[in-house]
This record gives structure tokens, C-alpha cells and sequence, in this order.
DNA sequence: AGTAAAACATGATATTTGTCATACAATTTT
DNA sequence: AAAATTGTATGACAAATATCATGTTTTACT
């Protein structure tokens, strides 16, 4: 019981201590949690790891809309809204997950307000990302929105003790974030490891001069 | 006391209800409801009229990221996430808005679940738009932007007798929907207008081949 | 009504970005 | 270990879109 107020509060820690008492599952890297279309019967917590929420266009090219990382939600806005998903969650990495049935979610609304409240603010930041990200996409140069997602992902996942970043994404994958070609993504990639903005070690990506990368956007 | 069980459905006809016992106010086409950086201390609903959600860019280009219309509300956003807004909100036609304060809100948080309820459906609406919109912006083309922005003119806000759109927007405003420049916008309604897609009369826009121009999307 | 301002339109041109082709490197499979 | 697949990289070119310039039309103003 103790676990079930700890929902209430809706923290990241809280809410994996809560999913603690859930049974959680594997998840391996470039597995699929839900796919589009697919209706849920309930939500899943995150209780390790990193997936990625993202669209198919018709042009056959995948669009990250978020990453969602430990402690957080999948699926709650397609079980409020009564739809079906509109995202695929597919995992960036090896995860542990655990699922929440709709029954138990929607018993917390009824009784606890500060819950409903919790998790209507999670969805609120939701859609100003969504915003703020939109405006990006429609305003700014690509090259901008590619400073400015490494920049973010540096923030919101952090970097090894080499300075790389942490969270391991492909080139497609970063192309998928910011909204443009493989191809292209690579090209602006390599110009800024040739301009000392970044460092390029295999996979690694390191943020070398955060300063101009900045000022870039 | 009719009117305050009526918010709790959140119909929009109810709503409108439930604010006639507010004194709405005018608001002329042009003029600002709240600037971006606002802090609300309410949430307004619109009784008559439109207006638009939008966030200026660094290049100085106002990108729109959402119209309301008669029925909802402006501010929930803010208001729950208990940040400053992030979106201006301007009138494009005139209307008539009534402004409901903070504390009367969380009253009904409080009092009623299901008002809870469907004002989390109606965030997690603009959510999936807001996503759904993001993939457009980052996939499609700026034709086929326009297309689909026409074509959902039409069906969000009617047309007239003559087949023109209701809603009328500055071509600068179309830019700012479909994250463009103002002169890309203009030839391309000029390109449409060419292919017999669409009829510009003065500043009425009006769809002349629904067919052709959902093919292109 | 006459003037100023704003909105609309279009051409010329530059820039950005996408596409296609190809090659090499890394990873996975057999 | 060899072969096959996938990911990364880069050049050449094409297409899409932005920018700048300029003219016209419409709207707003006093």
C-alpha cells in the first residue's frame, strides 16, 4: 500500500519504487513496446533504459518525437484520450519495463486528485516540448536544430568520463530527431568535427566547444 | 449553480453556458489576449470568435502553432503547468472572450474528477496534434503543407455560401501556419489557383478540386 | 478623397537541403 | 574466418525553398 500513495505523487523515483511491485520485463534494444495504431489497455513505466517515441511518415522516414527515459510514462495520452497510439515506442536500449493496467490508472484518478493533477502537468510539458519543438522544425535551419539536439541530449542524458555522450543513438536515428536526411545529418556531422565543435571517436560523440554550438542557435 | 455542473462535462456548448454568467469581453481582431511570457492567474474561453496560438522565432517569423475557436479554452497549458505561457494568443477575427480565475478551476479539480478527466482529454488532444503536426513539418513538403492546411481549414471552420473559406487568414498568417516564408506561401497559392485547386477571389480563398489536392498529400 | 501603409504578387538569384551513386568500415551471420 | 548486411562517409547533382528587389493592389487613416 505504501507503493500505491507513492503513485500520487507521480516522482520519477517514487513512481519506480510504486512499478517495483509490478513484475517488470525485458526489453531488448530495437524492440518494439507498442506500435501505431495499437490500442492499449493500460501504461508502461520505465523502469531502466531508453526508448524512443516516433511516427512514420508517408515518405517512409521515421520522426523521433521524444525520447522517454527511467521514470517515466508510455501510452498515458492515448489511455486518456480513449484512442488508439499515434507513436511507436521502440527501445534505444535495454529496458526494463513494467505495465500498468488501465483499471489500476484510472482508480487512482477517481481517488486522488493530486495524481490527476500530476499527471495532467506531465502531459502539459509534454505539449510545450511539443511546441517549442515544432517551432524549431518550422523556423530553424537544420544545422541549428542538429547543435541544438546535441546540446539537449548531453543535458537530459549526461556524458561518460571521457565526455561523450552517454546515450547512443545512430546517425539515422539523430536524423529522425531533427527532421532531415541521413545523409545530410552525417555531412553536418563531419563539418562540425572539422570545425572543433565536436569529436567523432567511433560511435562516440563528444561536445568540444559548447560556446559556438550555442551561439549557433 | 446550473452552469458549474455544466463545466464539468466540458462540452463546448456547455462551456460557453457556464461562461454566460461571466461577463465576457471584447476582443477586436488584431489585439493580444496574452503575450508570450504572460503569467496567468486564469484561463479565458472563447464564446464568439477565432484567434491564433503562436511563438515568435529568432529569425523574427511568427510561427502559429494552433487556432481556437468558439468553445475552448486559451491558458490551460500554463495554468496547470504553473509556468508562464510559452505562446501568445491573438485575436484574428473579433470575439468575445470570458476569463475564469485560477481558483475557480482548481475548484472544480477538487469537486469533480471527470471535469479533470476531460480537461486532460482536451491537453492530450492538442498533444497528439501538436505531434502529429511536427511530423508534417519535419517530412512533408511545403506543398503539401499547404494542401493539408487548406483542406483542414475548410473542415475545422466551414465555408460560405460561396464556397469560400469562413476562416480568413493574411497569406503571412498561412506562412506562419505551414512554417514558411510569406513569398513561398504566395506563389504557391498562386500555383494552385493555376492548376484550378483553388479560386482566389480579392482575399477569399476557396477549394475548387478537394480530390487533386488530397492526392498530393 | 487623397495619402500612407500594409498586403499581395512575381522575377531573379542564392542558399539550403535532398537524392543518387559509390566506397569504406563495422557489425552480424553462417 | 568469410560472407553478407548494416552503418557511416563523401561527391556530384537536382530540387526545394529563402532572400532580395520591385511593382501592384488593397486597406487604413485623417
Amino acid at each position: 500500500m505504501r507503493e500505491f500513495s507513492a503513485i500520487k505523487a507521480l516522482n520519477k523515483d517514487e513512481l519506480i519504487r510504486m512499478a517495483d511491485c509490478k513484475t517488470s520485463f525485458l526489453v531488448k534494444k530495437g524492440e518494439t513496446i507498442f506500435g501505431e495504431g495499437d490500442s492499449l489497455k493500460g501504461i508502461y513505466c520505465i523502469k531502466e533504459g531508453i526508448c524512443k517515441l516516433s511516427k512514420l511518415s508517408d515518405n517512409g522516414k521515421d520522426q523521433i518525437v521524444k525520447l522517454v527515459k527511467k521514470g517515466e510514462l508510455l501510452g498515458q495520452r492515448s489511455l486518456i484520450s480513449e484512442e488508439t497510439t499515434n507513436l511507436s515506442a521502440v527501445a534505444i536500449e535495454d529496458m526494463q519495463v513494467c505495465y500498468i493496467p488501465k483499471q489500476e490508472i484510472l482508480q487512482f484518478f477517481n481517488e486522488n486528485n493530486q495524481f490527476s493533477l500530476n499527471m495532467m502537468k506531465s502531459v502539459c510539458g509534454d505539449l510545450k516540448d511539443a511546441d517549442d519543438n515544432m517551432v524549431n522544425l518550422a523556423q530553424k535551419t537544420v544545422k541549428q536544430r542538429l547543435a541544438e539536439t546535441l546540446l539537449k541530449l548531453e543535458t537530459d542524458f549526461g556524458i561518460h568520463e571521457d565526455g561523450s555522450l552517454k546515450i547512443q543513438l545512430s546517425r539515422e536515428e539523430i536524423a529522425g530527431m531533427i527532421g532531415t536526411a541521413t545523409e545530410s545529418c552525417i555531412r553536418l556531422l563531419s563539418e562540425f568535427n572539422k570545425d572543433g565543435w565536436i569529436s567523432l571517436k567511433g560511435k562516440k560523440i563528444m561536445i568540444t566547444n559548447k560556446k559556438e554550438m550555442q551561439r549557433l542557435i
